[in-house]
DNA sequence: ATGGTAGACCTTCTA
């Protein structure tokens, strides 16, 4: 089973270029980030017709996540628990049915810049409740899946020029630290337990020519529960799709279970 | 010294 997640910065801007890759990808399931509309002009029809099922948490102009899966999802959650007063679309949870369900949820974690101001405060916040959320997903103790464009810089190693990155929200101790904390409930980051290495990078700046420099960062992950890590066997960072016409400043990140 | 690009959309915000 493949499962994907990818910040597609506008669904809408992006279509031709997203269809693209599901044509030759054809992941079981996907999540994507920064679709930028609101549920009613997400192109639902254009999955459809490659044997997707559609599950929307739409916003108009910023935010916005999707879910696509082949098979049905049931136990669809949209919107992260924890502050009934949060407008911003970030989050989407559904079950992905077949002979051994997997629990699939889909975020788009807070930038929190500028450091300092309520954005970073409600980064910090956000991640706190995520935490709380997954722990209570975790008693389920089935495989679970949590994917998506994390905002956060785990180690050195995963950025090309990490000094750059110092004053960054991506990169401060805190954010860090609440990324480690989800590892420490028992989540698996799927790009370590396969091995990946300094250098692999899933999001390049528009700005200054970070690309063609390979000023890159790995800000998107997978964490999966007890029962999804032992079945991990593949993790892919769709590199080449930075560089195509018209690209998402993230590209697609794959994980593969034996399910 | 504070650039550079992209997207949504009303002119500036977010990233």
């Amino acid at each position: 089973m493949r499962l994907a997640t990818w910040n597609v910065n506008s669904i809408n801007a992006r279509l031709e270029t997203v269809l693209g890759w599901f044509e030759e990808a054809m992941p079981d399931v996907a999540v994507l980030q920064e679709i930028k509309c609101v549920d009613e002009k997400f192109p639902a029809e254009a999955f459809e017709r490659l044997g997707y099922n559609v599950a929307v948490h739409g916003q108009k102009t910023y935010n916005g996540v999707a879910m696509l899966s082949k098979t049905p999802m049931e136990d669809i959650r949209r919107g992260l628990p924890g502050d009934d007063g949060d407008e911003q679309a970030r989050y989407i949870e559904a079950v992905i049915s077949g002979p051994r369900p997997v629990r699939m949820a889909g975020i788009y974690l807070p930038n929190g810049n500028p450091v300092g101001t309520e954005k970073f405060a409600y980064k910090l916040a956000w991640m706190d409740r995520l935490h709380r959320h997954a722990a209570e997903l975790l008693k389920y103790e089935e495989p679970l899946v949590i994917a998506g464009d994390y905002n956060v810089i785990p180690r050195p190693e995963d950025a090309d020029k990490p000094e750059g990155w110092l004053g960054d929200a991506l990169f401060q101790p805190e954010s860090r630290a609440a990324y480690r904390a989800l590892q420490n409930l028992g989540l698996t980051d799927a790009f370590m337990q396969m091995d990946g290495s300094a250098g692999e990078y899933t999001f390049w700046d528009y700005q200054a020519g970070a690309w063609p420099r390979n000023h890159g960062i790995r800000i998107d992950h997978a964490l999966l529960s007890p029962q999804a890590a032992d079945r991990l066997t593949g993790f892919e960072i769709h590199r080449d799709v930075r560089g195509r016409e018209k690209p998402s400043d993230h590209v697609p990140v794959v994980v593969e279970l034996n399910i």
